[in-house]
DNA sequence: CACAGTTAGTGTACCGGAGATACTATCCAT
DNA sequence: ATGGATAGTATCTCCGGTACACTAACTGTG
C-alpha cells in the first residue's frame, strides 16, 4: 500500500517529515503559494462543516482555488492528509497540573473530549497505527506526565495510557452515534420516531437473549431526561477504569 | 446519509430485516438463485483473502457468477454489505460458563479476540452505531450472562461491557498495526528495518516531550523477546479494568 | 544579465467503484 | 397460456484518486 519514499536526506520517511513540518522550505526554483498548512486548514474547514466523506481532494482545492492535483505537492496522498488533518485538529495538548493522577486523568479526559466535539469528524478517521503525529504525541506525554508520581513502571503507564484513550475515543464515539439515532436518519424528525432503540427491542426476544433484553426493555439505549446523562455515562466509564488504576497502584505500595 | 426505506409491512426498517433474516423469501415470481447468506459468505472470503478493501461488489459478484447489479437485490447498499459481513464474521456467541465473572469475561474476550484473529478485517469495518445484528446481540448478551451475579445494576453492566468491549477492540487493532509496522510497508524485509518506532525515536525529544522520549528510548513500541508479549499486554489491560469492576463490586456489598 | 536548473501549479486522461434506470428472463398462480 | 411478480443483466452516469506530461515562475550561478 503506502509508498514511503526515502526522505530527503534518507533520514525520515517523507510523510513523517511532512507531519512534523520538517520541510527546509525550498530556496529555488518557484516559490510555494500553498503549503502543508493551509491546505491542511482547508481541508479540516471542510471536514467540520460536511463531515469526512465531504473531504474530497477536488474540494479542498476548490477551497484554496487552486487546481486537484496541486494539493499533491504538498501532501503524498489522501490518507496522508486525513492523518495530517486529525493531528492537526487534535490540537496541542494543555499544560495541566492536577492535585493527584485522578484528577489529572479526568482532566485530560474532558480537555481531548472537548476538541472532539469541536471536530466531531476526528471518530470518523481511521486509526491506522500507533499515534505519530507531534499532536497526538503531545498528548501521550502530557497523559504519562499525569502518571509521573505514581511509582507505575513506564509499560504500565503506557498500558493505561492504551486503555484510557481507547475508552474515551470509543466512548465519544457512542454518544455521537446515539445522538445521531436520536436525530433521524434524514428523514423528518416525526418519521425518525421509529427509533433504532425501539426496532431492536421489539428484534431481542427474551427467550432468546434473556440478559440484552432486560436492557432494551428498560430502556437502557434510550435517552433519558435528566441533567446530561452522555457526560455521567462518559465519567463513569473512566472512573471504573481509574478504579483499577487505583488498584494497580496500591498493590505497589503493598 | 442512509436510506432507511420503510419495510415490507412498515414494521421494521429493510436493512434490520435483512440483518435479522426476516425475509419470507417470496412465494411468487422467478426464483431467486442467490440470497443474502451468498452475497454475504462470498463477501467475507474476499475480504479474508484481500482485506476490506479488497471487497467490491464487482469482485463479490464475479466470485458468485453473477453481475454487480444483481447484488443490489439483496443487499441495499455497500454500506449494508459491510454491516452484514461483519455480523457474519462476528459469528454467534459461545455459550460458555465459567466459574467466576472474572473468568467468564476473559474467556469472552478471548473469544472475541479468536474471531478477530479469523477476520482480520473486522478490526477496519467502521463502526458505525451501537449493536444492531443478531450475533453482536449474542455476544453482547453472553457477556452481561457472565456478570449475571454480581449483582451489578442493568446500566452498570451496560457500562462495563462498553469498557470491556471497547478496549478488546482496540487492543486488537493495535496489536494487529504493530505487526504490520514490524512486517514493513511492502518493500523488502530489509529496508523496513527504517522501523517508525526508530523514527519516531529520534523526533520525540527529551526536552519537548520528557515521558515520552522515555518510552521511546525504552523501546516500549518495539517487540520484546519473550514469551507472546502481545498476550501479556492484552491481559494486562483487561485486568486492569477488570479490577475496576472488582471496586465496584466490592462497593455494592459494604 | 541570461540561462540552466529547480520547484510549483495545471490539464488531461485513466482506472475503477457505487449505484440509477430500464431492460430481459424466469417462474408462480390462476 | 398468460399475466403479474420477482430475479438477474446491460448500460450509463457521476465522481474520486492519482499518474504523467506539461507550462509557469522563480533563483543562484557563470
Amino acid at each position: 500500500m503506502g509508498h514511503n519514499k526515502p526522505s530527503t536526506a534518507g533520514e525520515v520517511p517523507a510523510d513523517l517529515a511532512r507531519l512534523w513540518r520538517l520541510s527546509a522550505s525550498a530556496r529555488r526554483g518557484r516559490p510555494a503559494e500553498l503549503d502543508v498548512d493551509r491546505v491542511v486548514g482547508a481541508a479540516v474547514d471542510l471536514a467540520d462543516r460536511e463531515g469526512l466523506d465531504g473531504v474530497t481532494l477536488q474540494k479542498v482545492a476548490q477551497a484554496l482555488g487552486f487546481t486537484k492535483m496541486s494539493l499533491y505537492r504538498h501532501v503524498g496522498s489522501k490518507e496522508e492528509l486525513v492523518e495530517l488533518m486529525a493531528d492537526h485538529a487534535t490540537g496541542s495538548a494543555p499544560g495541566l497540573d492536577a492535585d493527584s493522577w485522578r484528577d489529572g486523568v479526568h482532566w485530560w479526559a474532558a480537555a481531548i473530549r472537548a476538541r472532539y466535539a469541536e471536530h466531531p469528524w476526528l471518530v470518523e478517521v481511521p486509526v491506522v497505527g500507533p499515534p505519530r503525529g507531534p499532536n497526538a504525541i503531545g498528548w501521550m506525554d502530557a497523559f504519562l506526565r499525569v502518571l509521573r508520581d505514581t511509582g507505575l513502571d513506564p509499560g504500565t503507564k503506557a498500558g493505561v495510557l492504551v486503555v484510557v484513550s481507547g475508552y474515551v475515543r470509543n466512548a465519544i464515539q457512542q454518544g455521537r452515534q446515539m445522538a445521531e439515532g436520536r436525530r433521524g436518519t434524514g428523514l423528518s424528525q416525526a418519521d425518525a420516531e421509529q427509533n433504532y432503540g425501539r426496532a431492536l427491542a421489539a428484534l431481542v426476544h427474551p427467550e432468546r437473549f434473556p440478559e440484552a433484553a432486560l436492557l432494551f426493555k428498560a430502556g437502557a439505549f434510550e435517552t433519558e431526561p435528566g441533567e446530561n446523562p452522555e457526560d455521567q455515562d462518559f465519567v463513569f466509564g473512566l472512573d471504573l477504569i481509574l478504579d483499577g488504576v487505583e488498584a494497580a497502584i496500591a498493590r505497589l505500595n503493598r
